[in-house]
DNA sequence: CTACTGTATTCTGTTGACAGTTTTCAGTAA
DNA sequence: TTACTGAAAACTGTCAACAGAATACAGTAG
């Protein structure tokens, strides 16, 4: 009863329309570059026009979409040189959140941290790349939930919805993030130590260490990833 | 002849409204918590209110603007938590330059980084502050530029922005910089012996040494600043 | 068969209008 | 005077329609 009021009066039409089509592109549905039509849009979502406009520039000022003048909006096209760019703006973030939460981590924390640690290492002996996945990208959230800055794992977490537009080849599962425990454990431990230069170092050298791997991944040919077929034929260039 | 075509290609309507628009707000047009009148917007700008709404869904996607439904678009007001937040992530993306920077830096661009390290030395010898200023932002301007990351550039110029709409007291001029230039010295030394985590390590704990000065300044009461008047009598809480 | 030109179609950019909600404010009772 | 009630005004959310640009396409000349 209550809720449906409250739903009401904090989500309007446009905004959950704006979750929606995040959530469409963010699920490949379109492939990068594809032009969206506005009008097939509003009749997707049984909208007019309007709320849809609104929506894509919002979207493209998140990096999502492309505004062209007169063109229309296309879906967001990152070549392999934005996605070094991009690799590097979330080492960065990754790192300021460790340097940020080796000042204040609780002994709490730091078991859980731990048994992650473990629960990869185990994964990783099995060669279960399935069950790593998860605990790696847990783990990886973690250092940023406990970091007690909102605004930094906003920022983050927008960094790779946008990082996900570059998904050409490679770094699809687990979001490009390396395997190696071993660095995971040198930051567990600097945390630990309560040493926040060290923590901050040993982040962002992890992260940049799953670009090289990336930029490496990417040249080789790859068949292409099961996902969504590109569905419209003639993908324009913008 | 050719660039009233270009412009007229490459900007519409919409998007000059939105450059106009975040002119204004950044000017402190607008108190913080203001509502803004959608009409009153559009009529201003001699435009329908279509694209005002779309301007401002983007502006609030910037972190600029705050939608509530029903009520309509209102100045993000930002508390000092929040404004503390946002310094880290700034220290952060500072940072993040300062080693990527020196990773690549060139004689020539050292070069210039002690220029303005002499010239502020110099301001600061000379008690003048609004020699010091300029040359205080060109140079954290220069460690993005030369870091060789326009994401990262972007990055941080956006989060300058935002952290503009704190401006309670304080912070003010200068962005809030520091006015230690031992530390900047630091950080150029670093770079120079293409020492990245020190890199790093240093311009973070610059920034964050600006934002304790900022956290102290807030609590005095410093008498009102000179600038906009808060033009609309009752500001309406979100 | 290829390159070009002019027309038809499709789609975007923008506007004005209408419905529903919020806010304002005058009027009334305690 | 203060608190409450109800209507009126103002404003937002949404939609449908029109003008202009870009695209697709058929027709024609070389």
């Amino acid at each position: 009863m209550r809720s449906e009021l409250e739903f009401l009066q904090k989500h309007s039409l446009t905004s959950v329309l704006q979750q929606e089509l995040e959530a469409l592109i963010l699920s490949g549905e379109f492939a990068p570059g594809e032009r969206l039509n506005e009008n097939a849009l509003a009749v997707r979502f049984s909208v007019s026009r309007g709320p849809v406009r609104e929506v894509c520039r919002a979207l493209a000022e998140k990096g999502l979409l492309e505004l062209i003048p007169n063109r229309g909006v296309f879906m967001r096209r990152i070549d392999e040189a934005q996605a070094a760019e991009l690799y590097d703006v979330r080492a960065g973030l990754f790192a300021t959140a460790a340097r940020l939460l080796a000042a204040r981590v609780t002994a709490q924390e730091l078991a859980y941290l731990e048994d992650l640690l473990e629960g990869m290492e185990a994964a990783l002996t099995q060669r279960s790349l399935d069950d790593y996945y998860p605990l790696n990208l847990e783990f990886h959230d973690c250092i940023l939930r406990f970091a007690g800055n909102d605004r930094l794992h906003r920022a983050y977490a927008e960094l790779i919805k946008e990082l996900h537009m570059f998904r050409e080849r490679a770094l699809v599962q687990g979001g490009g993030l390396t395997v190696s425990n071993s660095e995971h454990r040198g930051i567990v431990a600097a945390l630990k130590a309560g040493d926040a230069p060290r923590a901050m170092e040993m982040a962002f050298a992890h992260v940049q260490s799953g670009k090289s791997r990336m930029v490496l991944h990417h040249d080789k040919p790859a068949q292409g990833d099961g996902g969504a077929e590109s569905r419209t034929a003639p993908v324009k260039e913008p």
